[in-house]
DNA sequence: CCGCATCCGTGAGGATACTG
DNA sequence: CAGTATCCTCACGGATGCGG
């Protein structure tokens, strides 16, 4: 998606349409257990995440001024990414939907659903 | 997306998967607000979706056990759709979602939001 | 009334390689 | 360390027409 001119039937293919990305919630996700990352640490994080495609991922978010970036004229570069406000305001509704799929799939056959590691989530802490 | 053997990066994703699809937010939204709903009364509340896409979208929310799907053996045929526990369980992260998107689209500048009719979620109370 | 079959355009996500 | 440039693939949404 992005910016300019797009059209939707609803608020709620609008809110949709920011959050649905491959890697957008667990960008946003990560970004709400800790201020800050940096550019290597989400690629870290969400290994086997390309630069092009994560770099992406960031630009988008920021366009929909989910995230906000910050770049420290240093070298090597250094580019901090932080939660915006309405960032921060989308993130209880991350949470219902963790915990509604979490319930979800545990009564759903025919799914699955892999997670890197369990406890991504908490990982995020640290690094 | 549907069924057997995907993988997803988290629970997150999952529960976005099985709502995100053109018609699928209004679909649900509109069996929350009355139990069950005839394939041609969906069609025409959607206008302008085609009858495929909507078979498909409707196929694909019963795949996942968000609605139930009842055939009558009549003539003309006649199906009614209505959600399951999962479905009905969904529908409080659609209001978030409404919610969120209602005051996201205010506070942003760019985005256009069209709505087919401002009151689609009343009109579906009556027809 | 409802759904299937066929064909097609588009764009998101990805693999790979290069630059400051 | 962070980002850009190409190229590629595949699935989604859509148009149209037929069938029970």
């Amino acid at each position: 998606m992005s910016l300019p001119k797009k059209t939707f039937l609803c608020e709620k293919e609008l809110t949709i349409s920011v959050i649905s990305g491959k890697w957008k919630p667990m960008i946003l996700w990560y970004l709400g257990q800790q201020e800050t990352r940096r550019f290597c640490e989400l690629k870290k994080m969400l290994l086997p995440v390309t630069q092009k495609i994560l770099t992406n991922q960031l630009r988008e978010l920021e366009e929909d001024l989910l995230i906000h970036r910050e770049v420290y004229p240093v070298y090597p570069a250094k580019v901090e990414y932080s939660l915006t406000e309405h960032g921060k305001s989308i993130i209880p509704i991350l949470e219902m939907m963790k915990k509604w799929g979490d319930n979800y799939k545990q009564s759903v056959v025919g799914y699955e659903v892999e997670i890197k590691d369990p406890n991504w989530e908490q990982i995020a802490e640290q690094s």
